[in-house]
DNA sequence: TTGAAAGCGCTAACAG
DNA sequence: CTGTTAGCGCTTTCAA
């Protein structure tokens, strides 16, 4: 060949991402790569001479890491990724909160998927995530795809904290669980309003076919009513917003002819029922016993009893033990088993109010 | 050197992440990793038989592609940054909901950081998802700290669609925005009340001080009553749960004697306030009229006239315009500004209920 | 305390 | 249609 230096260039042309890179801060420096590199990781071992110059080179050059290339390098990527059904949920987008507050403290980055509570689409998005290479994984909930807790056991085998959220199911323990028994909120609600003397009870569900954690509270709330010897109907809300499907079962059923008390899958759906029951004059409780879920303010507010599920708190203790997982070193079995003992998710609390 | 082979591997030792490449698939397809990268791109060129080989390779090797190394040599990310204030305030988690199923649609990964309303974090969090080289970036309002704004700047000069999320300033139209005039809302508020017929008007603005756009629609509320020589006592509401916060306000104001007419930075406000008020036999409109902002459910099942402002489509615009700037090659400023066009965002509207 | 060499896993460009 | 070569920007390892 001629001329390699040139065919080099033209076989770079398009290569090459326009920003300034550690061997421009090197060059401005007057050190190598390494050093600057080194000086960025912490310092250690850099002369303070050096270091004084690296860090006007840095700042003249306006230099960004590019952390793509660090973590090929490196293999870690300071990368949390997390999979939710549904970001507008206000349980969750509280969560969220709670999780990207504590990744923050600790220099991570957080990849958010959200999938529309099908197992499909959350499998999907875990393929996607998992492309990424994050340092640790949150899932929400138990239930997953077979390819997909494949994928995730995989991850977990190669020292990937993975954590499961907003449920808990003792006799499925692959992954770390920050969350609670759905079923067993259920029988606690069906509990608390057989404890007020009700004898006729009805449970509004969840529009959303798909929220299986839904369909565990109303199931566990049927099986403590029926154990009781008690009446039960099972209502399904209209796919709509919460409020207003609230309202809308609540009318429906007023028809049909009202229970004693009445239980919901989430507080929206109670407090949609409750003012619809105001505006029609049923005494609240006298006539009607009413019992959210998920103590949103809305709730506190309407004085409606509910269960308070702390969402803030699930994110933020998913983001501690998945922190302190990766400090001990991996996900190894023995690492997760160790790691049971806390931080700790407080239970879900029954609230009672003024309408029940 | 003896050995030199020897000394590689042992300079290597450590090095890896242990996953299957694409060497490792095309090894097991009898290609070469080229091939296997066509193929995952699409398969053009690829031939039929070659194809189902390393189809079949594929799916028994397990291989997830490393997509930090496919940027890298790509200088592609697919990753949009979005930076809001708070994931957990409903206004921003619907709208990411509607910027992620709309990048989600195009195979784009969302990169999260929320600011908790502080300009000094929101600078940090944008150099922290720069790092990513992320092939769009989403903030939230017009004002940032200046390095912040250079980075954007410098980010969009290299060809990064920066898109500003929530406010709309006509003067300073350097990124691409999605959002609308908050001092202009707070003016059609007053108006509306104004046109009522009310003369003495109240407005309680939202605790979290560091909320800029509800400041604008506060003043531009003031602005409009002042202009129309109607009296307008400004009212901050305690930085405590927004529901609650209406209510201690309305609770302050009631014993200090009410105005005629009194709206709110949001809705939570609003109807903590009317709640209240229902609660003290106050009739609504008759002796007091109330306005919110946002349309959250909650309104719409108190009644409670407010401002329409539709997050969902913020962030779904955002996305598409994202994307087809993407799809146009990159930011350059005349692609903006032919980017003004369509799609574009419903303006806020005003939704008389009940309450006023 | 600093540097040199090598390579992480992938894709662009060119060659055949 | 498939392969070869080089290199993206960084960090690891070893050498000085």
């Amino acid at each position: 060949v001629a001329n390699p230096e040139r065919q080099t260039r033209a076989r770079n042309a398009g290569r090459g991402h326009g920003r300034p890179t550690l061997a421009t801060v090197a060059a401005a420096a007057g050190v190598t790569a390494m050093t600057v590199s080194r000086f960025l990781r912490g310092g250690d071992g850099v002369a303070p001479a050096t270091a004084a110059r690296i860090g006007a080179a840095l700042s003249s050059t306006g230099y960004t890491p590019n952390k793509h290339a660090g973590m090929l390098a490196s293999g870690r990527s300071n990368i949390v990724a997390a999979i939710v059904p549904s970001i507008a949920n206000s349980n969750f987008s509280i969560t969220l909160q709670g999780l990207s507050h504590t990744l923050q403290h600790a220099g991570m980055e957080l990849l958010l998927a959200s999938t529309d509570y099908s197992l499909a689409r959350e499998e999907q998005q875990l393929r996607a995530v998992l492309g990424w290479s994050p340092s640790g994984l949150v899932v929400t909930g138990c239930r997953h795809a077979p390819a997909a807790r494949a994928l995730m056991l995989k991850a977990q085998a190669n020292g990937m904290p993975v954590l499961e959220m907003w449920d808990h199911n003792p006799r499925d323990k692959q992954f770390v669980q920050v969350g609670f028994s759905h079923a067993a909120v259920g029988r606690a609600m069906a509990q608390h309003l057989l404890q007020r003397g009700h004898r006729d009870l009805g449970y509004i569900d969840s529009g959303v076919a798909q929220d299986f954690r839904a369909r565990q509270r109303a199931n566990g709330f049927a099986a403590a009513a029926r154990a009781a010897g008690v009446s039960c109907r099972l209502i399904v809300a209209p796919p709509i917003e919460a409020m207003a499907a609230g309202r809308a079962a609540f009318t429906a059923l007023a028809q049909a002819g009202l229970p004693r008390a009445l239980a919901f899958a989430s507080d929206n759906l109670a407090a949609g029922a409750l003012l619809c029951a105001r505006g029609i004059g049923v005494q609240i409780p006298a006539q009607l016993a009413l019992l959210g879920f998920g103590d949103q303010p809305v709730a506190a507010q309407l004085g409606l009893s509910t269960v308070g599920v702390a969402p803030y708190q699930i994110g933020a203790i998913c983001g501690q033990r998945l922190l302190r997982m990766l400090a001990e070193g991996g996900a190894r079995p023995g690492a997760i088993a160790a790691d049971e003992t806390q931080p700790s998710l407080s239970p879900p609390t029954l609230l009672q109010r003024d309408s029940s």
